[in-house]
DNA sequence: TTTCATCTACTGGTTTACCAGTATTTTTTC
DNA sequence: GAAAAAATACTGGTAAACCAGTAGATGAAA
């Protein structure tokens, strides 16, 4: 059990979310809101010159990507727990953001006592995961795991595809048919279980397919 | 001047492409092939046991990721020269590839006096690009080195595309009318200059964006 | 207070993707 | 040589994206 108070940043660009995890910590005495802000430069700054034993983390920022700015934030004060705050509920975003050394993930609609219960394990060093998080993980677990198997056709489309051509502009550069790219793509779709374009091509990057 | 005979390997699934390339080296007896082959299983297992001075690696093999196995070889055998061999003349690709430790890129249309004089300059520790891919790379250099200003609203349809929603899913999600996603949809191809959603994906992750 | 950026939403389209099924040929594997 | 996998291509659709322009409200910055 950690007895000394807790020291704690948070990082998020909503005031409003700064102001309900601040009114939240303020009944418990042992964890100390040290500072609050909405961009990382000024998070950054903050800790050149202050330490701080945990950072909820937001992120969804508007101007840098959370997940990196974990990894940096990881990489520069090796022993800073990292508790990220999301609505994501995709499990890429859940898996990369524990990747790049986060302590945990609660998702926004979580109650004031599981907040409260989350940065108390992450100090004593769990990995803290509500059930609805672990949940989604588990499903991902095959998918991130492991890339689909894709054939060489398969996969000169989805370089196609991801370039931005058109089924049409595919066909006539690998000299076939429309109908028969619709159809590579269908079964593109089909082994990385999605609807549409993007989304294939956001796995395919991830995975480090294309 | 390099005075020693060059030895290389070569990496590409296309059999005929083996062939060509031995055809023309045949007669340059400053160049030695040492090996050939279609898999990365294959050529890594090759290295383990003999050194090459240089690959020719197509790096649009049908099961590994070509540029992720330059980096890979690179890391491995660090005095290794890799010229990889390529159809593409997409700038993200090009650059991709240089930045992973190639010593040169070199579009499959290029003669036999350009290979051979490839190999040489590589070996001589210059950069080969030729006059086409520099062009391409020029172009490159303003889209990579810098992100596209995207607003935070602008960031959350983009990840809301990127997770494979539609128009109308995004609309409900984040209560806005479809036609409001539409509009920031398009906004953000203009940025990005691209046409279609699967682009901006591509590039928005390449970007780290997402 | 003014200007600029952002966000919102509409008209009136055209183009493209996605859906589910089916089937033949070619190539690869055993 | 047989079986399996891959590649090809079609029917008959529906759904969604993309295009170009326009415009008002709100919030932020100067």
């Amino acid at each position: 059990m950690y007895s000394k108070k807790i020291e704690i940043i948070i990082l998020d660009d909503h005031p409003l979310v700064h102001e309900g995890i601040q009114h939240i910590l303020q009944q418990h005495s042992e964890i100390e809101v040290l500072g609050s802000f909405i961009n990382a430069e000024d998070a950054l700054n903050f800790l050149k010159e202050n330490s701080a034993d945990l950072i909820l983390l937001d992120i969804n920022l508007p101007d840098i990507n959370g997940i990196e700015l974990c990894k940096t934030i990881k990489q520069l004060y090796h022993g800073i727990k990292i508790i990220a705050l999301s609505n994501h509920n995709e499990r890429l975003i859940i898996a990369k953001i524990l990747q790049n050394g986060a302590s945990g993930y609660v998702l926004k609609n979580a109650s004031s006592k599981e907040l409260i219960q989350a940065i108390k394990d992450a100090m004593d060093g769990k990995l803290i995961l509500n059930d609805e998080v672990q949940k989604i993980l588990a499903t991902a677990n095959n998918e991130i795991a492991e890339a689909p198997h894709i054939t060489r056709r398969e996969k000169e489309i989805l370089q196609c595809i991801a370039q931005g051509l058109t089924t049409a502009q595919i066909a006539e550069k690998l000299f076939i048919s429309p109908l028969t790219v619709e159809t590579h793509r269908r079964n593109l779709m089909q082994k990385f279980e999605v609807n549409n374009a993007p989304a294939l091509i956001h796995i395919a990057v991830e995975l480090k397919m294309i």
